[in-house]
DNA sequence: TTTCGGCAATTACTCGGACTTAAACTTTGC
DNA sequence: GCAAAGTTTAAGTCCGAGTAATTGCCGAAA
Protein backbone atom coordinates (compact mmCIF):
# COMPACT_ATOMS: atom_id res chain seq x y z
CA UNK A 1 0.00 0.00 0.00
CA UNK A 2 1.74 2.64 -1.01
CA UNK A 3 -0.54 5.49 -1.68
CA UNK A 4 1.79 8.95 -2.56
CA UNK A 5 5.24 7.99 -0.35
CA UNK A 6 7.45 8.87 -3.27
CA UNK A 7 5.25 11.71 -4.85
CA UNK A 8 4.14 14.17 -2.10
CA UNK A 9 5.10 17.29 -3.67
CA UNK A 10 3.46 20.79 -3.49
CA UNK A 11 -0.09 19.81 -3.47
CA UNK A 12 -2.03 22.42 -2.55
CA UNK A 13 -2.38 25.30 -4.99
CA UNK A 14 0.09 27.18 -6.19
CA UNK A 15 2.37 29.47 -3.80
CA UNK A 16 1.53 32.63 -6.36
CA UNK A 17 5.27 33.53 -5.03
CA UNK A 18 6.43 35.77 -7.48
CA UNK A 19 2.75 36.97 -8.24
CA UNK A 20 2.12 40.40 -6.84
CA UNK A 21 -1.49 42.24 -5.86
CA UNK A 22 -3.18 40.69 -9.07
CA UNK A 23 -4.72 36.89 -7.77
CA UNK A 24 -3.14 33.61 -10.02
CA UNK A 25 -2.47 34.32 -13.24
CA UNK A 26 -2.35 31.41 -15.81
CA UNK A 27 0.20 30.86 -18.36
CA UNK A 28 -2.69 30.09 -20.25
CA UNK A 29 -4.55 32.88 -21.75
CA UNK A 30 -7.77 31.96 -23.29
CA UNK A 31 -10.37 34.65 -25.14
CA UNK A 32 -14.15 34.83 -24.19
CA UNK A 33 -15.95 31.95 -25.55
CA UNK A 34 -13.16 29.91 -26.07
CA UNK A 35 -12.48 26.60 -23.45
CA UNK A 36 -8.72 26.46 -21.23
CA UNK A 37 -8.83 22.82 -23.30
CA UNK A 38 -9.26 24.81 -26.43
CA UNK A 39 -6.71 26.91 -25.77
CA UNK A 40 -4.23 24.59 -24.74
CA UNK A 41 -4.57 22.88 -27.97
CA UNK A 42 -4.35 26.11 -29.76
CA UNK A 43 -0.45 26.60 -28.13
CA UNK A 44 0.47 23.50 -28.79
CA UNK A 45 -0.24 22.81 -32.33
CA UNK A 46 0.66 26.45 -33.73
CA UNK A 47 4.07 25.16 -31.46
CA UNK A 48 3.66 22.05 -33.50
CA UNK A 49 3.03 23.71 -36.90
CA UNK A 50 5.84 26.55 -36.03
CA UNK A 51 8.85 23.22 -35.81
CA UNK A 52 9.52 24.10 -32.33
CA UNK A 53 8.62 20.76 -31.63
CA UNK A 54 9.93 18.44 -34.63
CA UNK A 55 8.30 14.92 -35.75
CA UNK A 56 9.68 12.09 -33.43
CA UNK A 57 10.34 14.44 -30.34
CA UNK A 58 8.60 13.74 -26.89
CA UNK A 59 6.47 15.97 -25.15
CA UNK A 60 7.37 15.54 -21.19
CA UNK A 61 4.83 14.21 -18.95
CA UNK A 62 1.44 14.54 -18.84
CA UNK A 63 2.10 15.84 -15.41
CA UNK A 64 5.29 17.91 -15.79
CA UNK A 65 3.47 19.49 -18.65
CA UNK A 66 0.46 20.51 -17.10
CA UNK A 67 1.93 21.82 -14.04
CA UNK A 68 4.31 23.99 -16.17
CA UNK A 69 1.25 25.39 -17.87
CA UNK A 70 -0.44 25.54 -14.67
CA UNK A 71 -3.48 23.91 -15.49
CA UNK A 72 -4.91 20.76 -14.18
CA UNK A 73 -3.80 17.31 -15.74
CA UNK A 74 -7.27 16.65 -17.37
CA UNK A 75 -7.60 20.08 -19.29
CA UNK A 76 -4.04 19.16 -20.88
CA UNK A 77 -5.36 15.50 -21.57
CA UNK A 78 -8.16 17.29 -23.18
CA UNK A 79 -6.10 19.28 -25.40
CA UNK A 80 -3.73 16.41 -26.25
CA UNK A 81 -7.04 14.17 -27.43
CA UNK A 82 -7.31 17.17 -30.09
CA UNK A 83 -3.94 17.23 -31.13
CA UNK A 84 -4.48 13.39 -31.72
CA UNK A 85 -7.59 13.53 -33.29
CA UNK A 86 -6.42 15.71 -35.68
CA UNK A 87 -3.22 13.39 -36.54
CA UNK A 88 -0.40 15.40 -35.07
CA UNK A 89 0.69 13.14 -31.87
CA UNK A 90 0.69 10.00 -30.86
CA UNK A 91 0.78 8.84 -26.92
CA UNK A 92 0.85 5.62 -25.75
CA UNK A 93 1.64 4.50 -21.89
CA UNK A 94 5.40 4.22 -20.82
CA UNK A 95 6.34 6.30 -23.95
CA UNK A 96 4.76 9.45 -23.61
CA UNK A 97 3.49 11.56 -26.02
CA UNK A 98 5.10 11.83 -29.84
CA UNK A 99 4.96 14.37 -32.28
CA UNK A 100 3.84 12.27 -35.58
CA UNK A 101 5.68 12.71 -38.33
CA UNK A 102 4.26 15.00 -40.87
CA UNK A 103 3.02 12.48 -43.39
CA UNK A 104 0.29 11.87 -40.67
CA UNK A 105 -0.97 15.20 -39.93
CA UNK A 106 -4.21 16.23 -40.93
CA UNK A 107 -3.15 18.79 -43.41
CA UNK A 108 -6.31 19.91 -44.69
CA UNK A 109 -8.35 20.04 -41.18
CA UNK A 110 -9.36 23.70 -40.74
CA UNK A 111 -7.74 23.83 -37.62
CA UNK A 112 -4.44 22.55 -38.51
CA UNK A 113 -4.75 25.22 -41.64
CA UNK A 114 -5.03 27.73 -38.85
CA UNK A 115 -2.15 26.86 -37.03
CA UNK A 116 -0.46 26.39 -39.77
CA UNK A 117 -0.91 30.39 -40.80
CA UNK A 118 -0.72 31.47 -37.04
CA UNK A 119 3.01 31.74 -37.49
CA UNK A 120 4.71 32.13 -40.58
CA UNK A 121 3.78 29.48 -42.74
CA UNK A 122 5.93 27.48 -44.84
CA UNK A 123 6.35 28.86 -48.65
CA UNK A 124 6.22 25.47 -50.22
CA UNK A 125 3.48 24.66 -48.34
CA UNK A 126 1.63 27.72 -49.63
CA UNK A 127 2.56 26.63 -53.03
CA UNK A 128 0.77 23.73 -52.77
CA UNK A 129 -2.06 24.79 -51.25
CA UNK A 130 -2.46 27.47 -54.48
CA UNK A 131 -1.63 24.17 -56.68
CA UNK A 132 -4.48 22.46 -55.01
CA UNK A 133 -7.08 24.97 -55.17
CA UNK A 134 -6.13 25.74 -58.61
CA UNK A 135 -6.94 22.32 -59.33
CA UNK A 136 -10.38 21.82 -57.21
CA UNK A 137 -12.05 25.34 -58.17
CA UNK A 138 -12.09 25.60 -61.62
CA UNK A 139 -13.37 21.87 -61.59
CA UNK A 140 -15.54 22.74 -59.38
CA UNK A 141 -17.19 26.08 -61.10
CA UNK A 142 -17.62 23.25 -64.12
CA UNK A 143 -19.52 21.29 -61.84
CA UNK A 144 -21.83 24.62 -60.86
CA UNK A 145 -22.26 25.15 -64.27
CA UNK A 146 -23.89 21.84 -64.98
CA UNK A 147 -25.53 21.61 -61.73
CA UNK A 148 -26.66 25.43 -60.29
CA UNK A 149 -30.54 25.94 -59.45
CA UNK A 150 -32.03 29.05 -59.87
CA UNK A 151 -31.67 29.96 -56.21
CA UNK A 152 -28.22 28.87 -56.41
CA UNK A 153 -27.85 32.08 -59.06
CA UNK A 154 -29.81 34.68 -57.29
CA UNK A 155 -27.27 34.14 -54.56
CA UNK A 156 -24.25 34.52 -56.58
CA UNK A 157 -25.92 37.51 -58.54
CA UNK A 158 -26.25 39.41 -55.42
CA UNK A 159 -23.11 38.64 -54.01
CA UNK A 160 -22.23 40.34 -57.12
CA UNK A 161 -23.78 43.30 -56.96
CA UNK A 162 -22.27 43.94 -53.21
CA UNK A 163 -18.54 43.33 -54.65
CA UNK A 164 -19.94 46.44 -56.87
CA UNK A 165 -21.27 48.57 -54.39
CA UNK A 166 -18.13 47.78 -51.39
CA UNK A 167 -15.15 46.86 -52.99
CA UNK A 168 -12.44 44.47 -52.12
CA UNK A 169 -11.00 46.71 -49.69
CA UNK A 170 -13.53 46.93 -47.64
CA UNK A 171 -14.66 44.35 -45.23
CA UNK A 172 -17.97 44.23 -46.67
CA UNK A 173 -16.70 43.64 -50.25
CA UNK A 174 -14.48 40.82 -49.20
CA UNK A 175 -17.53 39.18 -47.42
CA UNK A 176 -19.48 39.07 -50.42
CA UNK A 177 -16.00 38.01 -52.14
CA UNK A 178 -16.73 34.63 -50.14
CA UNK A 179 -20.19 34.48 -50.29
CA UNK A 180 -19.93 34.09 -54.17
CA UNK A 181 -17.37 31.58 -54.02
CA UNK A 182 -19.43 29.36 -51.51
CA UNK A 183 -23.05 29.89 -53.94
CA UNK A 184 -20.33 28.17 -56.72
CA UNK A 185 -19.49 25.65 -54.36
CA UNK A 186 -23.38 25.05 -52.78
CA UNK A 187 -24.16 24.67 -56.65
CA UNK A 188 -22.04 21.63 -56.95
CA UNK A 189 -24.11 19.59 -54.67
CA UNK A 190 -20.96 17.81 -53.77
CA UNK A 191 -20.36 17.52 -49.77
CA UNK A 192 -16.55 16.73 -49.79
CA UNK A 193 -15.93 19.52 -52.69
CA UNK A 194 -17.71 21.82 -50.65
CA UNK A 195 -15.52 21.05 -47.45
CA UNK A 196 -12.37 20.74 -49.26
CA UNK A 197 -12.47 23.99 -51.09
CA UNK A 198 -14.13 25.98 -48.09
CA UNK A 199 -10.87 24.92 -45.71
CA UNK A 200 -8.14 25.65 -48.63
CA UNK A 201 -10.03 29.17 -49.63
CA UNK A 202 -10.16 30.12 -46.19
CA UNK A 203 -6.62 29.23 -45.78
CA UNK A 204 -5.55 30.88 -48.78
CA UNK A 205 -7.30 34.25 -47.53
CA UNK A 206 -5.19 34.03 -44.15
CA UNK A 207 -2.17 34.80 -46.32
CA UNK A 208 -3.20 38.02 -47.93
CA UNK A 209 -5.26 39.12 -44.78
CA UNK A 210 -1.99 38.74 -41.92
CA UNK A 211 0.06 41.41 -44.61
CA UNK A 212 -1.62 44.56 -45.08
CA UNK A 213 -5.11 45.02 -45.89
CA UNK A 214 -5.35 48.07 -48.16
CA UNK A 215 -3.45 47.97 -51.33
CA UNK A 216 -3.63 48.48 -54.80
CA UNK A 217 -4.93 45.25 -55.99
CA UNK A 218 -2.73 44.03 -59.54
CA UNK A 219 -6.08 44.27 -61.22
CA UNK A 220 -10.14 44.85 -60.81
CA UNK A 221 -11.43 41.35 -60.07
CA UNK A 222 -14.66 42.18 -61.18
CA UNK A 223 -14.89 41.49 -65.11
CA UNK A 224 -13.40 38.34 -63.98
CA UNK A 225 -15.90 37.29 -61.50
CA UNK A 226 -18.91 38.39 -64.16
CA UNK A 227 -17.30 35.89 -66.62
CA UNK A 228 -17.20 33.21 -63.91
CA UNK A 229 -20.93 33.84 -63.28
CA UNK A 230 -21.75 34.22 -67.15
CA UNK A 231 -20.73 30.72 -67.86
CA UNK A 232 -22.02 29.31 -64.32
CA UNK A 233 -25.30 31.13 -65.66
CA UNK A 234 -25.21 30.00 -69.19
CA UNK A 235 -24.52 26.39 -68.43
CA UNK A 236 -20.92 26.62 -70.01
CA UNK A 237 -18.67 24.18 -68.03
CA UNK A 238 -15.84 24.52 -69.80
CA UNK A 239 -16.21 28.08 -70.08
CA UNK A 240 -16.77 28.33 -66.11
CA UNK A 241 -13.67 26.13 -65.72
CA UNK A 242 -11.51 28.41 -67.76
CA UNK A 243 -12.87 31.79 -65.94
CA UNK A 244 -12.57 30.52 -62.48
CA UNK A 245 -8.63 29.15 -63.15
CA UNK A 246 -7.81 32.83 -64.70
CA UNK A 247 -9.48 34.13 -60.77
CA UNK A 248 -7.28 31.56 -59.52
CA UNK A 249 -4.31 32.79 -60.93
CA UNK A 250 -5.63 36.33 -59.78
CA UNK A 251 -5.61 35.36 -56.42
CA UNK A 252 -2.26 33.87 -56.68
CA UNK A 253 -0.37 36.79 -58.16
CA UNK A 254 -2.30 38.64 -55.48
CA UNK A 255 -1.15 37.11 -52.78
CA UNK A 256 2.57 36.62 -54.39
CA UNK A 257 2.54 40.47 -54.53
CA UNK A 258 1.72 40.52 -50.99
CA UNK A 259 4.45 38.20 -49.91
CA UNK A 260 7.08 39.62 -51.40
CA UNK A 261 7.04 42.70 -49.23
CA UNK B 1 -35.58 17.26 -31.08
CA UNK B 2 -34.81 14.05 -28.96
CA UNK B 3 -32.31 13.24 -26.39
CA UNK B 4 -31.92 9.96 -26.02
CA UNK B 5 -31.44 9.50 -22.33
CA UNK B 6 -34.12 7.03 -22.42
CA UNK B 7 -32.38 4.93 -25.47
CA UNK B 8 -29.74 2.32 -24.08
CA UNK B 9 -27.94 2.10 -27.78
CA UNK B 10 -27.37 -1.32 -28.73
CA UNK B 11 -23.58 -1.34 -28.04
CA UNK B 12 -22.42 -2.24 -31.36
CA UNK B 13 -19.15 -4.49 -32.65
CA UNK B 14 -18.30 -7.99 -32.50
CA UNK B 15 -18.19 -9.11 -28.69
CA UNK B 16 -15.64 -11.53 -29.82
CA UNK B 17 -16.66 -14.08 -26.75
CA UNK B 18 -19.94 -14.36 -24.95
CA UNK B 19 -20.42 -12.70 -22.20
CA UNK B 20 -21.52 -14.99 -19.67
CA UNK B 21 -20.63 -15.55 -16.34
CA UNK B 22 -17.67 -12.64 -16.54
CA UNK B 23 -19.11 -9.59 -13.97
CA UNK B 24 -18.73 -6.20 -15.11
CA UNK B 25 -19.31 -5.87 -18.96
CA UNK B 26 -18.29 -2.53 -20.06
CA UNK B 27 -21.03 -1.02 -22.68
CA UNK B 28 -18.16 -0.06 -24.56
CA UNK B 29 -15.94 -2.70 -25.37
CA UNK B 30 -12.64 -1.69 -27.40
CA UNK B 31 -10.08 -4.31 -29.31
CA UNK B 32 -6.49 -3.93 -27.73
CA UNK B 33 -4.69 -1.22 -28.44
CA UNK B 34 -7.40 0.91 -28.66
CA UNK B 35 -8.24 3.48 -25.73
CA UNK B 36 -11.22 3.96 -24.22
CA UNK B 37 -12.15 7.35 -25.29
CA UNK B 38 -11.30 6.37 -28.68
CA UNK B 39 -13.46 3.36 -28.90
CA UNK B 40 -16.27 5.94 -27.27
CA UNK B 41 -15.34 8.07 -30.24
CA UNK B 42 -15.63 5.96 -32.20
CA UNK B 43 -19.11 4.59 -31.19
CA UNK B 44 -20.59 8.26 -30.91
CA UNK B 45 -18.84 8.66 -34.34
CA UNK B 46 -20.30 6.21 -36.28
CA UNK B 47 -23.96 7.13 -34.91
CA UNK B 48 -24.22 10.35 -35.51
CA UNK B 49 -22.17 9.42 -39.43
CA UNK B 50 -25.35 6.63 -39.68
CA UNK B 51 -27.82 8.95 -39.01
CA UNK B 52 -28.44 7.80 -35.46
CA UNK B 53 -28.14 12.00 -34.24
CA UNK B 54 -29.31 14.46 -35.89
CA UNK B 55 -27.83 18.13 -36.75
CA UNK B 56 -29.26 20.05 -33.84
CA UNK B 57 -30.17 16.90 -31.40
CA UNK B 58 -28.55 17.61 -28.08
CA UNK B 59 -27.02 14.68 -26.77
CA UNK B 60 -27.91 13.78 -23.28
CA UNK B 61 -26.11 15.39 -20.89
CA UNK B 62 -22.19 14.60 -19.50
CA UNK B 63 -23.41 12.92 -16.51
CA UNK B 64 -26.50 10.55 -18.31
CA UNK B 65 -24.67 9.21 -21.11
CA UNK B 66 -21.45 8.15 -19.76
CA UNK B 67 -23.19 6.70 -16.83
CA UNK B 68 -25.62 4.81 -19.99
CA UNK B 69 -22.62 4.20 -21.40
CA UNK B 70 -20.91 3.16 -18.20
CA UNK B 71 -17.70 4.38 -17.66
CA UNK B 72 -16.59 7.76 -16.30
CA UNK B 73 -16.94 11.31 -17.54
CA UNK B 74 -13.54 11.72 -18.08
CA UNK B 75 -13.68 8.93 -20.66
CA UNK B 76 -16.40 10.47 -22.15
CA UNK B 77 -15.40 13.96 -22.19
CA UNK B 78 -11.94 13.41 -23.90
CA UNK B 79 -14.53 11.40 -26.20
CA UNK B 80 -16.27 14.45 -27.29
CA UNK B 81 -13.46 16.79 -27.55
CA UNK B 82 -12.63 14.12 -30.39
CA UNK B 83 -15.56 14.99 -31.99
CA UNK B 84 -15.91 18.25 -31.31
CA UNK B 85 -12.27 18.58 -33.20
CA UNK B 86 -13.51 16.79 -36.50
CA UNK B 87 -16.36 19.39 -36.16
CA UNK B 88 -19.38 16.58 -35.57
CA UNK B 89 -20.37 18.42 -32.53
CA UNK B 90 -20.10 21.64 -29.96
CA UNK B 91 -20.61 22.01 -26.40
CA UNK B 92 -21.28 24.79 -24.51
CA UNK B 93 -22.16 25.43 -20.55
CA UNK B 94 -25.87 25.18 -20.04
CA UNK B 95 -26.86 24.13 -23.73
CA UNK B 96 -25.66 20.70 -23.75
CA UNK B 97 -23.41 19.21 -26.39
CA UNK B 98 -25.41 19.31 -29.86
CA UNK B 99 -24.61 18.11 -33.25
CA UNK B 100 -23.24 20.34 -35.80
CA UNK B 101 -24.62 20.70 -39.44
CA UNK B 102 -23.16 18.47 -41.78
CA UNK B 103 -21.69 21.88 -43.51
CA UNK B 104 -18.80 21.90 -40.36
CA UNK B 105 -18.76 18.42 -40.31
CA UNK B 106 -14.45 17.86 -41.40
CA UNK B 107 -15.79 15.29 -43.93
CA UNK B 108 -12.37 14.45 -45.36
CA UNK B 109 -11.10 13.67 -42.03
CA UNK B 110 -9.41 10.14 -42.49
CA UNK B 111 -11.45 9.06 -39.34
CA UNK B 112 -14.71 10.61 -40.10
CA UNK B 113 -14.46 8.87 -43.84
CA UNK B 114 -14.06 5.39 -41.52
CA UNK B 115 -16.94 6.12 -39.76
CA UNK B 116 -18.57 7.48 -42.23
CA UNK B 117 -18.09 3.60 -44.46
CA UNK B 118 -18.80 2.14 -41.35
CA UNK B 119 -22.17 1.60 -41.69
CA UNK B 120 -24.12 1.91 -45.06
CA UNK B 121 -22.92 4.61 -46.50
CA UNK B 122 -24.54 7.26 -48.46
CA UNK B 123 -24.78 7.30 -51.99
CA UNK B 124 -24.70 10.67 -52.87
CA UNK B 125 -21.74 10.93 -50.49
CA UNK B 126 -20.08 8.03 -52.36
CA UNK B 127 -20.61 9.65 -55.62
CA UNK B 128 -18.95 12.84 -54.37
CA UNK B 129 -16.17 11.43 -53.57
CA UNK B 130 -15.63 9.82 -56.57
CA UNK B 131 -15.83 13.05 -58.23
CA UNK B 132 -13.41 14.50 -56.23
CA UNK B 133 -11.12 11.70 -56.75
CA UNK B 134 -11.63 12.21 -60.63
CA UNK B 135 -10.87 15.87 -60.36
CA UNK B 136 -7.48 15.29 -58.10
CA UNK B 137 -5.55 12.09 -59.32
CA UNK B 138 -5.35 13.30 -62.83
CA UNK B 139 -4.07 16.44 -61.64
CA UNK B 140 -2.21 14.65 -59.12
CA UNK B 141 -0.34 12.12 -62.18
CA UNK B 142 -0.06 15.29 -64.45
CA UNK B 143 2.24 17.05 -61.60
CA UNK B 144 3.77 14.20 -61.24
CA UNK B 145 5.11 13.54 -64.87
CA UNK B 146 6.65 16.94 -64.57
CA UNK B 147 8.43 16.90 -61.35
CA UNK B 148 8.87 13.07 -60.91
CA UNK B 149 12.63 12.25 -59.79
CA UNK B 150 14.56 9.04 -60.81
CA UNK B 151 13.12 7.57 -57.58
CA UNK B 152 10.06 7.72 -57.58
CA UNK B 153 10.01 5.73 -61.04
CA UNK B 154 11.70 2.86 -59.67
CA UNK B 155 9.29 3.22 -56.78
CA UNK B 156 6.59 2.70 -59.22
CA UNK B 157 8.17 0.34 -61.52
CA UNK B 158 8.55 -1.84 -58.77
CA UNK B 159 4.88 -1.50 -57.31
CA UNK B 160 3.64 -2.61 -61.03
CA UNK B 161 5.80 -5.55 -61.41
CA UNK B 162 4.62 -6.77 -58.03
CA UNK B 163 0.85 -6.12 -59.49
CA UNK B 164 1.61 -8.38 -62.19
CA UNK B 165 3.29 -11.04 -60.16
CA UNK B 166 0.13 -11.38 -57.55
CA UNK B 167 -2.92 -9.68 -59.26
CA UNK B 168 -5.25 -7.78 -57.61
CA UNK B 169 -7.35 -10.49 -56.53
CA UNK B 170 -4.70 -11.38 -53.56
CA UNK B 171 -3.75 -8.60 -51.05
CA UNK B 172 -0.12 -8.60 -52.03
CA UNK B 173 -1.42 -7.09 -55.34
CA UNK B 174 -4.03 -4.52 -53.75
CA UNK B 175 -1.14 -3.61 -51.53
CA UNK B 176 1.01 -2.78 -54.48
CA UNK B 177 -1.69 -0.71 -55.94
CA UNK B 178 -1.71 1.72 -53.42
CA UNK B 179 1.70 1.57 -53.29
CA UNK B 180 1.94 2.57 -57.17
CA UNK B 181 -0.31 5.08 -56.39
CA UNK B 182 1.20 6.69 -53.52
CA UNK B 183 4.47 6.53 -55.42
CA UNK B 184 2.60 9.07 -57.92
CA UNK B 185 0.87 11.34 -54.91
CA UNK B 186 4.80 11.52 -53.61
CA UNK B 187 6.32 12.66 -56.62
CA UNK B 188 3.72 15.27 -57.17
CA UNK B 189 5.80 16.69 -53.74
CA UNK B 190 2.31 18.45 -52.51
CA UNK B 191 2.09 17.55 -49.60
CA UNK B 192 -2.08 18.90 -49.27
CA UNK B 193 -2.18 16.64 -52.47
CA UNK B 194 -0.99 13.78 -50.96
CA UNK B 195 -2.97 13.99 -47.67
CA UNK B 196 -6.00 13.87 -49.53
CA UNK B 197 -5.87 11.66 -52.26
CA UNK B 198 -4.49 9.25 -50.01
CA UNK B 199 -7.74 9.77 -47.39
CA UNK B 200 -9.94 9.29 -50.55
CA UNK B 201 -8.26 6.93 -51.97
CA UNK B 202 -8.45 4.69 -48.52
CA UNK B 203 -12.16 5.65 -48.21
CA UNK B 204 -12.98 4.70 -51.65
CA UNK B 205 -10.96 1.54 -51.17
CA UNK B 206 -13.48 0.65 -48.35
CA UNK B 207 -15.99 0.23 -50.86
CA UNK B 208 -15.16 -2.48 -52.56
CA UNK B 209 -13.24 -3.84 -49.88
CA UNK B 210 -16.21 -4.50 -47.71
CA UNK B 211 -18.15 -6.35 -50.64
CA UNK B 212 -17.00 -9.45 -51.46
CA UNK B 213 -13.62 -9.20 -52.27
CA UNK B 214 -12.54 -11.80 -54.73
CA UNK B 215 -14.29 -11.44 -58.30
CA UNK B 216 -14.10 -10.58 -61.83
CA UNK B 217 -13.01 -7.10 -62.21
CA UNK B 218 -14.60 -5.64 -65.76
CA UNK B 219 -11.24 -5.67 -67.40
CA UNK B 220 -7.32 -6.46 -66.80
CA UNK B 221 -6.33 -2.74 -65.08
CA UNK B 222 -2.27 -3.57 -65.53
CA UNK B 223 -2.45 -2.26 -68.94
CA UNK B 224 -3.86 1.19 -67.94
CA UNK B 225 -1.61 1.67 -65.01
CA UNK B 226 1.50 0.77 -67.46
CA UNK B 227 0.19 3.62 -69.56
CA UNK B 228 0.08 6.22 -66.42
CA UNK B 229 3.69 4.93 -65.99
CA UNK B 230 4.55 5.64 -69.25
CA UNK B 231 3.22 8.77 -69.46
CA UNK B 232 4.70 10.11 -66.27
CA UNK B 233 8.14 8.62 -67.17
CA UNK B 234 8.41 10.70 -70.03
CA UNK B 235 7.31 13.39 -68.52
CA UNK B 236 3.86 14.30 -70.62
CA UNK B 237 1.79 16.21 -68.28
CA UNK B 238 -1.41 15.40 -69.73
CA UNK B 239 -1.10 11.78 -71.58
CA UNK B 240 -0.43 11.01 -67.64
CA UNK B 241 -3.49 12.97 -66.84
CA UNK B 242 -5.58 10.96 -69.50
CA UNK B 243 -4.38 7.60 -68.36
CA UNK B 244 -5.20 8.23 -64.88
CA UNK B 245 -8.65 9.38 -65.17
CA UNK B 246 -9.21 6.32 -67.60
CA UNK B 247 -7.62 4.31 -64.76
CA UNK B 248 -10.16 6.58 -62.27
CA UNK B 249 -13.13 5.68 -64.24
CA UNK B 250 -12.02 1.99 -64.41
CA UNK B 251 -12.50 2.16 -60.35
CA UNK B 252 -15.52 3.89 -60.60
CA UNK B 253 -16.93 1.15 -62.70
CA UNK B 254 -15.70 -1.76 -60.08
CA UNK B 255 -17.28 0.02 -57.38
CA UNK B 256 -20.83 0.42 -59.25
CA UNK B 257 -20.52 -3.10 -59.84
CA UNK B 258 -19.42 -3.95 -56.34
CA UNK B 259 -22.78 -2.03 -54.92
CA UNK B 260 -24.96 -2.88 -57.20
CA UNK B 261 -25.26 -6.67 -55.23
C1' DT C 1 -47.62 45.49 -25.65
C1' DT C 2 -42.89 45.25 -26.45
C1' DT C 3 -38.22 45.46 -25.17
C1' DC C 4 -34.52 45.53 -22.28
C1' DG C 5 -31.80 44.18 -18.25
C1' DG C 6 -31.00 41.52 -14.23
C1' DC C 7 -31.56 36.94 -11.92
C1' DA C 8 -31.44 32.07 -11.22
C1' DA C 9 -30.84 27.46 -12.80
C1' DT C 10 -28.57 24.24 -15.47
C1' DT C 11 -24.81 22.51 -17.73
C1' DA C 12 -20.36 22.08 -19.15
C1' DC C 13 -15.72 23.14 -17.40
C1' DT C 14 -11.88 22.64 -14.26
C1' DC C 15 -9.61 20.69 -10.65
C1' DG C 16 -6.87 17.23 -7.94
C1' DG C 17 -6.29 13.00 -6.20
C1' DA C 18 -6.29 7.69 -6.29
C1' DC C 19 -6.03 3.74 -8.84
C1' DT C 20 -5.36 0.62 -13.17
C1' DT C 21 -3.33 -0.78 -17.36
C1' DA C 22 -0.05 -1.37 -20.66
C1' DA C 23 4.33 -1.13 -22.79
C1' DA C 24 9.43 -0.35 -22.55
C1' DC C 25 13.27 -1.65 -19.94
C1' DT C 26 15.73 -4.96 -16.93
C1' DT C 27 16.76 -9.00 -15.07
C1' DT C 28 16.77 -13.71 -14.73
C1' DG C 29 16.71 -18.27 -16.48
C1' DC C 30 17.74 -21.47 -20.04
C1' DG D 1 23.25 -15.69 -26.75
C1' DC D 2 18.28 -15.63 -26.55
C1' DA D 3 13.82 -15.80 -24.45
C1' DA D 4 10.72 -15.48 -20.62
C1' DA D 5 9.47 -13.20 -16.55
C1' DG D 6 9.51 -9.28 -13.65
C1' DT D 7 9.97 -4.18 -12.84
C1' DT D 8 9.11 0.40 -13.66
C1' DT D 9 7.11 4.26 -15.56
C1' DA D 10 3.91 6.99 -17.81
C1' DA D 11 -0.40 7.18 -19.83
C1' DG D 12 -5.17 5.71 -19.04
C1' DT D 13 -9.33 5.59 -16.10
C1' DC D 14 -12.17 6.79 -12.40
C1' DC D 15 -14.38 9.69 -8.89
C1' DG D 16 -16.38 13.70 -6.75
C1' DA D 17 -16.23 18.32 -5.56
C1' DG D 18 -16.26 22.96 -6.88
C1' DT D 19 -16.21 26.78 -10.66
C1' DA D 20 -17.74 29.37 -14.52
C1' DA D 21 -20.62 30.61 -18.12
C1' DT D 22 -24.66 30.77 -20.88
C1' DT D 23 -29.45 30.46 -21.45
C1' DG D 24 -34.03 31.44 -20.56
C1' DC D 25 -37.16 33.19 -17.47
C1' DC D 26 -39.20 37.14 -15.33
C1' DG D 27 -40.09 41.61 -14.02
C1' DA D 28 -39.51 46.54 -14.88
C1' DA D 29 -39.36 50.28 -17.98
C1' DA D 30 -40.55 52.40 -22.52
Amino acid sequence: MKTFADAPPPLMDAPTAAEDTTAATPRVRRGTGRRLHGAIAHKLGTAILAGEYLPGDILSGEVAFSEALDVSRSAYREAVQVLTAKGLVESRPKAGTRVLPRSRWNLLDPDVLAWAFAGEPDIAFVRGLFELRAIVEPAAAALAAERRERTDLKIMKDALAAMRRHTLATEAGRAADREFHDAVLTATRNDALIVLSASIGAAVSWTTQFKQRARALPRNPIPDHVLVYDAIAAGDATAASNAMRTLVDLALEDTKLAMRR
